[in-house]
DNA sequence: GCATACTTGTAACGGACGTTTCAAGTATGC
DNA sequence: GCATACTTGAAACGTCCGTTACAAGTATGC
């Protein structure tokens, strides 16, 4: 239905908190009767808006690298798809639900422990790849999702892609002068691909 | 005024995004009436709770030592006072205006620039002092807050004290084994003092 | 063409909101 | 005690909200 890509467009736009019915109806070239007739309700249709968007934060990153070359040129790939100025919109909204389901838990059951839980997941087999145990693995997961989302939250706010671009290469500096776990790899950097 | 003290209280509580007088007064020992003739405004009432947050979340960060032996030790220890679960309501509803001001622009005039400026440019000397150029020493202090950002952000979602107290020795780890700028330094950490 | 189902516009509902009106209460200074 | 200023309670104002009732419009199958 490309009345709700219009729906997912407005609020990306505008923001969930203060969405309302008739606006969007009017911005969306539609009325509040037609949205509830669709949607059964402003929550239905807030939690439509909500899984279409997670689609295009997955769209995002299924452009990313399958099996670069390097550590190094991974989080570079992967910054440099997150920053693009187009995708913008997605982060912004997602943010703002992150920020309006810690105060309010009910509101969107399960949003928090996925935002969380969904990336840990995927960041963690590349670390149990390269020599971590099953904690150090979690915990090595753990540090780099909250370095892409400071990143991510900083850029949202301020925009500034030149300076942050200077500390995501600092930070893969640091990541890159990581030891191997287990004293097993050269030292020179953490992994050799696929995370 | 007290009044003010139970008023943020009970925001950090509850979230800002749903604040209502009714409810409020109510909560606190008061009327609609009565927090209207003292703040003369809702808006106003918000800004008033927003300034004692800040000083709030100024306090915990002023129980920091503040010229620690390592560097090491310093980011440890600035975790872990921000970690205390005390301390869970002021970032909470820190990342909850973060996320509004991110959609609504006019609403928390100079939020954005102030979340990230003041803490870069409380960041930022150390990291001058440590050999950085100020360009370098900006994205020194980018990274550095993108870190804390994204470790406390999980925090409050996930409240995973273990998991996220091995990502930031980790995370530590690899600050330390950054080499030090200009190749000045002797390459097992990037500081020695107050950074 | 007609019956049927699907879709929409208009207008209203009840409720919550921030705010205001007005009057009563309460302290303070003389 | 009285005048004055400060503080509060009760109730209503106008507005916006999500939602619904109802009727009119429009497509589809026969």
């Amino acid at each position: 239905m490309e009345l709700l890509e219009r729906i997912v467009d407005y609020v990306m736009a505008n923001g969930l908190a203060e969405l309302s019915l008739r606006p969007l109806a009017e911005a969306v070239g539609s009325s509040p009767r037609v949205l509830l007739y669709y949607f059964e309700s402003k929550e239905a249709l807030v939690d439509a808006v909500m899984l279409r968007a997670r689609e295009r934060q997955r769209a995002i990153f299924a452009d990313l690298p399958r099996n670069p070359a390097s550590y190094r040129e991974t989080v570079r790939a992967a910054w440099d798809v997150m920053s693009a100025s187009q995708h913008e919109g997605v982060f912004r909204l997602f943010f703002e639900v992150y920020g309006l389901a810690l105060q309010d838990t009910t509101r969107f059951p399960g949003f928090l422990d996925r935002a969380v839980g969904d990336w840990l997941d995927y960041l963690e087999p590349s670390a149990r790849a390269n020599g971590y145990s099953p904690d150090d693995a979690r915990a090595f997961a753990s540090m780099m999702l909250a370095g892409y989302r400071g990143f991510l939250l900083d850029l949202c706010a301020t925009r500034d892609r030149a300076r942050l671009s200077r500390a995501v290469d600092l930070w893969i500096d640091a990541l890159d002068a990581l030891p191997a776990p287990n004293g097993s790899g050269d030292g020179d950097h953490a992994c050799d691909e696929d995370c």
